[in-house]
RNA sequence: GCGAAGGUGGCGGAAUUGGUAGACGCACCAGAUUUAGGUUCUGGCGCUAACCGCGUGUGGGUUCGAAUCCCACCCUUCGCACCA
């Protein structure tokens, strides 16, 4: 046994030993219960982050532990290898993305396997390659026969001076990232993954998902939105055409407020008006050039013009104004909303801009036409409003639905917040598009022998569009049917299609003939899946949607949700620094700024190493520009793999941010060290000692019932203290003995997944047996956790006032007597009212 | 703007889900070891000069008892459909 604690070479050979044996990789097997346990794979950006580490020592911990649970544990990794940033980099260097993408998965590769992750690696996969994305394109193909893919405009932010269309990520402020040149909207043809078809069943399953955070089944019941109300048309008529105005509301019980109609400036009643209306036509100009975003959308300045058009109300028969608004949306219900000024918020606001009049129709409490109120959106009984005054709500509605209906101007409507999902990319780094447009033929499918549709890997993008457009090799083809020239579609897929089914194709990554075989419908679906809170929505979503589409394929035939478990992990945060250079603010990384504190440990003032003072700016997330970053492959040639990995698991539970802290990890890398020169004495003593250590034996039995009830609820921070309590109880015994060599077997056991190489090492130099991670988990002993007395907390009016050992036989009486002599000088001569007692725990007398 | 989550010592966090607030660790203080620094070890450490006082973002409420439940407010973080 080493004499110190040297973490590389105990790491290295721990690595060596579990790649020797291959002791990661597992295969279908029916006689154990089976556990997929996965991480989010990680987009290949060059280096690993911290998050990523955060990220895979969670997923390790859980596979390991249950690994030696006796469970068959599949922990698999793989690249999302598409996606922007390499075009960006190979922009940037001159360099394909393709090498650059292929070059950081290498480097990557190898800083997972310095932190000793159980992953088997057999089962890489990148879904840059043709062998993976072979499948998003023939998925696509029966999707698209099926109509669940179609074509239709969408819109896109459009940089005029580049000729290109920009991500949001592109947009800063309504302007190009790189032309600095004002964005507009562009509406063009793409194509569609109809999520909507199945937004009721997703909806729905979230119900029965227990085993997600409610936080993200709420987010996702949210953005799924469905909502009931009422369509309704407002007649009016262009070009001496009868026509309606429909708009959807679930406030139909307002509907005799109403005194204004809003379109979109897409809407072709705004169209129509701008003709000749120079005025207007520069307005709807203005609201089209802005953006797409919908948070921009949501900030910018309530604006409208009246189209000099006019609607009937479908009841009162009144002629409404038709106006135009920025604030309206082409792309949710029908681009129209009614104006019902006296009890929406924003109909209000703009009412009162534009002198609307303001008629209240609801009998809320308090109602004056200046200041809005948030009661003004209050349910209540309708006033003001002709044959359904004295209606609440629901009468209302039901009444006003029956009527419209009755007149072919409206009836009850479901509506839902969700849209389908644009995939269509003008991006030249993902999945080619496999449709090729036909003159005669129109847009035709690529047929399943003619797949994969390659995409060529050594073109280097220049900013100005898709270089697949420009490449007539590339697109230049013949019409599957017609055989006649047609145009290869260049628009690749957003890279989140990659993303919604990759966790099925680790079952089987080789497999050359089928998208997925029967070792999916083995390890589908995952037990646990482990990622970052900022894909409650997006990615969790398209995954249960593509769940779906794979079921209703015949592909899982009996998989309809993706993640039985979802552990959502907090971010890494970071202190940041600047030193103020004439208003221009320097980032200093907090390994370089010196504090100091005083005599309690509150920081007086920060310094950076040659003296500079630098003003502290709070903790935030881990990011270049704010120079804060710490690079964990520092950390791992500094302190060692297993340090970094104690340290992230201690420092918070997996749910929360994390904040860095280079004394902390000082603190992880102490507690390893002092682990292991206790092993080393430990080894030493040879003859067991004798004694009576009942009471230690019992607290580390309830340490260990802790911290298996901990593991159970993901609290893997108090079970790296639990570790460090025993370790704590340990030291204090004076010899070895039966004890102690139980605790310092326990410790190994339940540190392991944290830490495995010292585990690893320890496990075996001790002479407890070969592998630690074939080892039993440890259970608490019953026997060991029996208590003769226990300990009562004494209260008296609620206050904590003593604590007194009662045997476990007393009865309530004896236990009461007992408390009540304990704080005699607390009641002193007061009548005692009443006693609570809560059993085996605490007694609260009220005097 | 909309949706979601979170505020506990100087710091990260713990609290058996309504029952001893501050486990474990960091920082800090004192002592031992050391020529010194570092390391290591021992002890101390919510606030308060002290207490039978105060204390879990702020203000109210429910309860024998509230960090935990209810109401209002303030602050921070995440997402908003083309970053992944």
């Amino acid at each position: 046994m080493l004499d110190r604690y040297e973490p590389r070479s105990i790491e290295s050979e721990s690595q060596s030993f579990w790649e020797s044996r291959r002791s990661f990789r597992v295969t279908e097997d029916p006689s154990r219960p089976k556990f997929y346990c996965l991480s989010m794979f990680p987009y290949p950006s060059g280096k690993l982050h911290m998050g990523h580490v955060r990220n895979y020592t969670i997923g390790d911990v859980l596979t390991r532990h249950y690994r030696m649970r006796g469970m068959n544990v599949l922990q698999p990794m793989g690249w999302d290898a598409f996606g922007l940033p390499a075009e960006n980099a190979a922009m940037a260097n001159k360099v394909p993305p393709a090498k650059w993408t292929r070059d950081n998965i290498a480097v990557m590769k190898q800083q997972l396997k310095s932190l000793g992750f159980a992953i088997d690696w057999e089962r890489e996969l990148a879904t840059c390659n043709a062998d993976y994305y072979k499948w998003n394109q023939w998925l696509f193909t029966r999707l698209y026969r099926k109509g669940l893919a179609y074509k239709k405009t969408g819109v896109v932010n459009w940089d005029p001076v580049d000729q290109t269309v920009l991500a949001n990520e592109q947009v800063i402020e309504g302007r190009g990232w790189r032309t600095g040149a004002l964005v507009e909207k562009r509406e063009i043809p793409m194509y569609f993954f109809r999520i909507t078809k199945y937004a009721e069943e997703l909806l729905g399953a979230l119900d029965g998902m227990d085993g997600w955070p409610e936080q993200v089944k709420l987010m996702q019941k949210n953005w799924i939105g469905r909502s009931e109300g009422v369509r309704i048309g407002f007649p009016y008529e262009l070009l001496a055409e009868k026509k309606h105005l429909w708009v959807f509301t679930t406030r139909a019980d307002t509907l005799m407020g109403t005194t204004f109609c809003a379109v979109a400036a897409e809407h072709p009643i705004a169209a129509h008006a701008a003709k000749g209306n120079q005025e207007l036509s520069a307005f709807i100009e203005e609201c089209k050039r802005g953006a797409v975003i919908e948070a921009d959308l949501a900030k910018i300045e309530k604006k409208g013009m009246p189209t000099g058009m006019f609607c009937t109300h479908p009841i009162s028969g009144e002629k409404l104004p038709v106006w135009v608004g920025n604030y309206v949306l082409m792309g949710y219900g029908e681009g129209a909303v009614m104006g019902v000024p006296a009890h929406d918020e924003r109909d209000f606001h703009f009412a009162n801009k534009y002198g609307l009049p303001i008629p209240q129709v609801i009998d809320v409490k308090a109602f004056v036409s200046d200041k809005w109120e948030a009661w003004y959106t209050d349910y209540g009984k309708c006033i003001n409003s002709g044959t359904y005054d004295g209606l609440g709500y629901q009468q209302a509605v039901d009444a006003i639905a029956a009527d419209l209906k009755a007149k072919h101007l409206g009836e009850k409507q479901v509506q839902w917040r969700l849209r389908d999902w644009g995939i269509s990319r003008q991006r030249y780094w993902g999945c080619p598009i496999p449709i090729v447009h036909c003159a005669s033929c129109g847009d035709v499918p690529v047929p399943d022998d003619q797949l994969p549709v390659v995409l060529p890997e050594h073109l280097v993008p220049d900013g100005s569009g898709n270089p697949l457009a420009k490449m007539p090799a590339f697109y230049e083809t013949r019409c599957p049917s017609c055989g006649k020239p047609a145009k290869r579609e260049t628009d690749t897929m957003d890279t989140f299609v990659d993303s919604s089914w990759y966790f099925a194709r680790y079952a089987c990554p080789d497999q050359a003939n089928a998208m997925l075989d029967e070792r999916a419908r083995y390890w589908m679906a995952v037990d646990q899946y482990i990622g970052g809170i900022e894909h409650a929505i997006l990615h969790l979503l398209y995954s249960r949607f593509f769940a779906r589409v794979m079921r209703d394929e015949g592909l899982l035939p009996d998989i309809s949700e993706p993640f039985t478990n979802l552990l959502t992990q907090g971010m890494v945060l970071a202190e940041s620094y600047y030193t103020d250079a004439n208003g221009r603010r320097e980032w200093v990384n907090p390994a370089d700024v010196d504090l100091t504190r005083d005599s309690k440990g509150k920081i007086l003032c920060a310094k950076t190493k040659d003296g500079k003072e630098v003003i502290y700016d709070g903790i935030g997330t881990m990011s270049k520009s704010r120079n804060n970053g710490v690079d964990p492959q520092q950390l791992i040639e500094k302190y060692g793999a297993d340090t970094a990995r104690l340290f992230i698991i201690f420092a918070s539970p997996p749910t929360h941010t994390l904040e860095w802290s280079d004394e902390g990890v000082e603190g992880s890398y102490r507690f390893l060290k002092r682990l292991w020169n206790f092993a080393l004495n430990f080894a030493a003593k040879t003859s067991p000692a004798q004694g009576d250590a009942k009471a230690a034996r019992r607290e580390i039995h309830s340490i260990l019932k802790q911290a298996n009830y901990d593991l159970q609820k993901h609290q893997f921070n108090t079970v790296a203290s639990a570790c460090m309590k025993i370790l704590n109880l340990i030291e204090k015994i004076p010899n070895r003995n039966a004890v102690s060599e139980e605790g310092l077997s326990i410790l190994i056991r339940l540190l392991s997944p944290i830490t495995p190489h010292v585990c690893h090492t320890l496990w075996r130099e001790l002479g407890f047996g070969e592998d630690v991670m074939s080892a039993p988990w440890p259970e608490p002993d019953p026997a060991a956790l029996e208590q003769d007395e226990i300990d009562y907390v004494v209260q008296v009016n609620g206050k904590t006032r003593a604590s007194v050992k009662v045997p476990k036989s007393a009865d309530q009486n004896s236990i009461q007597t007992m408390a009540a002599g304990a704080v005699a000088k607390y009641i002193g001569d007061k009548p005692i009212r009443k006693t609570f007692i809560v059993p085996g725990r605490l007694i609260n007398i009220v005097v």
